[in-house]
DNA sequence: TCTGGGGTCCTATAGCCT
DNA sequence: TCTGAGGCTATAGGACCC
């Protein structure tokens, strides 16, 4: 049987702004957008004590301002709250080697063959973090990551909880179905309808009718989950798949030259990254989202793998061009997929060998 | 009245090839 | 030559996560 840790951050970047701003302390504090409230922008996280006003994240700015006049709202300072992030996950390299970092504020750790009791365990994790960073952390102990991550959400904040197989009729059946890692908003108003509502009930739900619905790979998974049952590795190494970036509009915008300059802007700022991180990508995806948050995307797959700022923005143009511009647009983005690495710096044989084999002309 | 920005993965469909 | 099954790739959209 694997022992598996989940390790959540209490408020990350809360925690982290009110650690460099002690004033803070005590007081509700929103992290999100550009730290005011009165532009477009939604909470990326809230202190407890703004919590308790209902604020929560993924919330507008504004409502969140509405909730509470009073609350210090800040910008995020991602690049700061990623060299924390760092420091935690070197931190949890000291615990055991097999970690798996699952975004900016948690991760897994394979503590299976490690001596001494879970609890003992969780608790070494929390105060080496603690000791490491000075902020607090929620931990989850189980037999897969399934459950870790249900436990590490049942005492937060400054948690440890420990769940076996035994546990889970008691304390996971009653959690509603949400909480599973894989059902969103639409997938829980799909069990509603079906009647469902906590995770008891979807393992009681016959698998064919899962499959029925949610079609044979959500299906199984769903019907897995409910039991407990999660077989999934700790996945250690990661390869980026895509770049990306995409700009929300303070107000809508109707011209298109505006819309070009955007698309533009980005397209270099997708190329530039690309670049620092020696990768090229071949499909070059704009994405467009209306003002009634009808979202579209189109693509455009290249000969060949590419780079070049240019190449990125002339094809993010050519598939804007093929978006009739009917409403105004609130956002803006662009994406360089089908990522491959950048061959290492050209030396003379290569040079000589391209100039005997001219390259194809470019498409545009 | 609102609804960010960074991603990943899955599914359906269509075209092309064997 | 026609028809179809499968496989593969490209495309578009959608759900979800932090």
């Amino acid at each position: 049987m694997r022992r598996i840790a989940h390790v959540d951050m209490d408020a990350f970047f809360a925690a982290i702004e009110e650690r460099r701003h002690p004033v803070l302390a005590g007081k509700p504090v929103v992290i999100g957008g550009h730290g005011d409230p009165m532009e477009r922008g939604v909470v990326s996280t809230a202190s407890y004590e703004a919590r308790r006003y209902g604020i929560h994240s993924g919330m507008p700015l504004r409502s969140a301002w509405r909730l509470c006049p009073d609350a210090v709202f800040l910008p995020v300072d991602y690049e700061s709250y990623a060299a924390v992030s760092e420091r935690i996950k070197a931190v949890l390299h000291t615990v055991s080697p097999t970690v798996e970092d699952a975004g900016i504020d948690e991760a897994y750790i394979d503590i299976t063959g490690l001596p001494g009791s879970a609890e003992t365990i969780g608790k070494e994790i929390k105060a080496r973090i603690r000791a490491g960073t000075g902020l607090s952390c929620s931990v989850g102990i189980a037999p897969n990551k399934l459950l870790a991550k249900l436990a590490s959400d049942m005492e937060k904040p400054d948690g440890l909880t420990v769940l076996t197989v035994a546990d889970v009729k008691r304390r996971v059946w009653p959690l509603p179905a949400r909480k599973l890692i894989g059902v969103g908003p639409k997938t829980e108003a799909a069990l509603t309808r079906m009647g469902i509502g906590t995770i008891g009930e979807l393992a009681a739900a016959p698998f064919g009718l899962l499959i029925d619905r949610f079609g044979i790979a959500r299906g199984t998974y769903l019907h897995e989950a409910a039991q407990g049952v999660d077989e999934s590795p700790l996945i250690t190494v990661w390869e980026r798949r895509s770049i990306g970036h995409e700009v929300t509009f303070q107000a809508d915008i109707a011209e298109r030259a505006r819309l070009i300059r955007a698309l533009g802007r980005l397209a270099r700022e997708v190329a530039r990254e690309a670049k620092a991180d020696r990768l090229r990508g071949r499909t070059v995806t704009t994405r467009l989202r209306f003002a009634d948050f009808e979202t579209l995307t189109r693509q455009m797959t290249l000969p060949r793998a590419t780079n070049a700022p240019r190449s990125v923005q002339r094809a993010a143009a050519w598939c804007l061009d093929r978006i009739p511009l009917v409403k105004k647009v609130r956002l803006v983005g662009v994406r360089l997929s089908r990522l491959e690495r950048s061959p290492e710096r050209r030396g003379r044989a290569t040079d000589r060998r391209a100039a005997a084999f001219p390259a194809r002309r470019e498409l545009h």
